[in-house]
DNA sequence: TATACTCATGAAAGCGCTTTCAGAAAACGT
DNA sequence: ACGTTTTCTGAAAGCGCTTTCATGAGTATA
């Protein structure tokens, strides 16, 4: 390790392309023409001096500072994978920089965000709740682009927001199980307490029911949590209770596991004796066996599409104001479609088209 | 959305206090002592104006940007969620930000890369061969501050480096399918080339082989690729090929997925014909049937880690040349150690078939 | 009471860049 | 040939903050 040398500036670039800093500043920027002859000295400076911009100075001067911010409350969940990546490469495409802000814990103090919104970034994605609604109104009063992912904005605010078509997947995957199997006692677990995306799937899933004169019974309804242990516990329970049942609605992908565990826990066959569907279609939903039947949502375009969005706040363009994404029906083995025989010829036939 | 404000400036505020802005400096930084009634009123100041530090004008200043930067190949894999976990943390905790970019294919131009480095981040984390060997060796020779993960830093450059005992945690996995299941026949599914991480358990397997007085046999090792498809397919062809074997490491978890797709396609009971064992103990690694043996790696640590290592170098301390982390065995049910629910397998099996 | 310190404070000089602004040079029109 | 545009270019003024540096007030020492 050498000592720390002073990186150069436009200046070292300038004085030894023999041209003003203005000069150079337009040739790295393409603000005006520049004399070709010039211009070419100055990139073979540039390049000499392995000279590369001070985003901060830049960011000072121009005051822009070429970041998209993203806050959520939790990073690293199963779920924000594809999110990440749809975000990452669409900001990427745009050449943008990507600073990721976690909250820890949702509703946080809004001082370490504070210091996100405004100078630190160009515009914030906000996902769920990891904003508080005050500081959330706050900046967006001020004009600060925000878009928000999955979750309605608060009160009044015209703020963009992109999710997924949550009822209507809901509903054509609680439609599949009464018409093609027959079921008539579908369970439904709810996630965490307030998510959104969890009360539109119960919504798809009572105008399912309803639709089919199905009576609704709240006994039919108890906590997932989205979530692998608590849906456990739940079903384990309304096993307990007797409750009758022939298919659960697992609110998410890691709920059907839990699910899925507890009935075979307590010998109930899935599908044969109930069936079993989730919802997102996580990369383990098809390892799992029986192979989960569920709804693909497309994450990553989420998160693509948000970056989109805001970019059209930044630049002052018109960004829509509701964005929802399709999602598809995956019909696997786990709700009684495919046998274990079909998928494995499937995957023969996979296998042997490659 | 109203007019876009300008922001309050360090200015606004000394005016308000009715001090001088260097005095505004003093109590946001803490440098210097401040009359505490004085000290009051700026504190006043800044909340009533929603005083938030210009980011940018502060890097400016006092050339540091506080600010982390991370470089990855692909975000999103599932091996990052944990791992980008562990990182956040340990900089939030450090009161540093995030910067994130990926090269999206491995080796990619430094253009986008050389961006981030000096002068946009205090410091970078450098994961496997997102960044060329040139530039690495470049940052390095002005002093700028780099930590490797997962990857042994090129040449004679001393950048620290933190990764996971791979090899110890290979080995113990392999030492106990011979000596608790009394495997013989060990088939080693490789990497993706030259991933280092992968060199390192081929040789834990090596060694547990010597160790046993268990001769190596080249027919047993073929490439899994870390990765489901490619695991599959080669142990289908290894099938084929009529290789006999009693058990397998997988290299990874993933490749573990298809290798037990590939036998149980074939009709091989997991694991009463043949063992799988797979490395990383990822989140699904439990929810397989059968659920699979693995070595936990501390993925989260290895981030919180890395980071730890790179502050050290920000602040001009020392840093560990080299952090192992420590692996644990995780014995489950598809190397035959927990058997009491293979029984619930096979109903589950036969429930499909009927 | 004079002398030497300490301590809090403000003025001012940048940090490295972008962006007016105005002038010089070249191109055009008549 | 002369006025008018059009182009390009450099000087210079910040962007909002940190950080010397010098100063004046307050306190301690003699």
């Amino acid at each position: 390790m050498t000592v720390k040398t002073r990186p150069p500036t436009i200046a070292d670039v300038a004085h030894r392309a023999a041209v003003s800093i203005a000069t150079v500043s337009r040739v790295l920027n393409g603000t005006t023409p520049v004399q070709a002859e010039k211009a070419e000295r100055v990139r073979r400076a540039m390049e000499e001096l392995h000279f590369v911009p001070h985003t901060a100075a830049r960011t000072l001067a121009s005051r822009r500072t070429n970041t998209i911010g993203l806050i959520l409350d939790e990073i690293g969940r199963d779920f924000f994978s594809p999110l990440l990546r749809g975000i990452e490469a669409a900001a990427r495409e745009a050449r943008y920089d990507l600073l990721i802000k976690t909250t820890g814990s949702p509703h946080a103090s809004l001082a370490s965000i504070d210091a996100l919104g405004q100078h630190n970034t160009d515009g914030l994605i906000v996902f769920i709740d990891s904003l508080n609604e005050k500081e959330l109104a706050r900046l967006h009063k001020i004009g600060f682009p925000l878009v928000l992912m999955h979750q309605t904005p608060p009160e009044e605010l015209d703020i963009p927001i992109i999710t997924i078509e949550n009822k209507s997947g809901a509903q054509k995957l609680v439609e599949h199980l009464i018409e093609v199997h027959g079921c008539r006692r579908i369970v439904f677990l709810q996630g965490p307490e307030g998510n959104e995306d969890s009360e539109w799937r119960e919504r798809g899933y009572r105008e399912a029911l309803e639709t089919h004169g199905i009576e609704y019974d709240p006994a039919l309804i108890t906590s997932g949590g989205f979530d692998d242990e608590q849906a456990f516990h739940s079903i384990q329970q309304m096993l307990l209770d007797r409750i009758e049942m022939d298919a659960i609605f697992a609110g998410d992908d890691e709920a059907a596991m839990g699910a899925i565990r507890a009935l075979r826990m307590a010998g109930r066959l899935v599908p044969a004796d109930v069936a079993v569907v989730g919802f997102d279609d996580v990369p383990f939903a098809r390892h799992l066996s029986p192979t989960l039947t569920t709804v693909r949502a497309p994450i990553e375009g989420v998160g693509g599409e948000a970056v989109r969005q805001l970019l059209h706040l930044i630049n002052g363009e018109p960004a829509e104001a509701l964005t929802l994404m399709p999602v598809k029906l995956i019909l696997r083995e786990s709700c009684g479609c495919e046998s274990k025989q079909a998928s494995i010829q499937d995957e023969l036939l996979s296998s042997t088209r490659r």
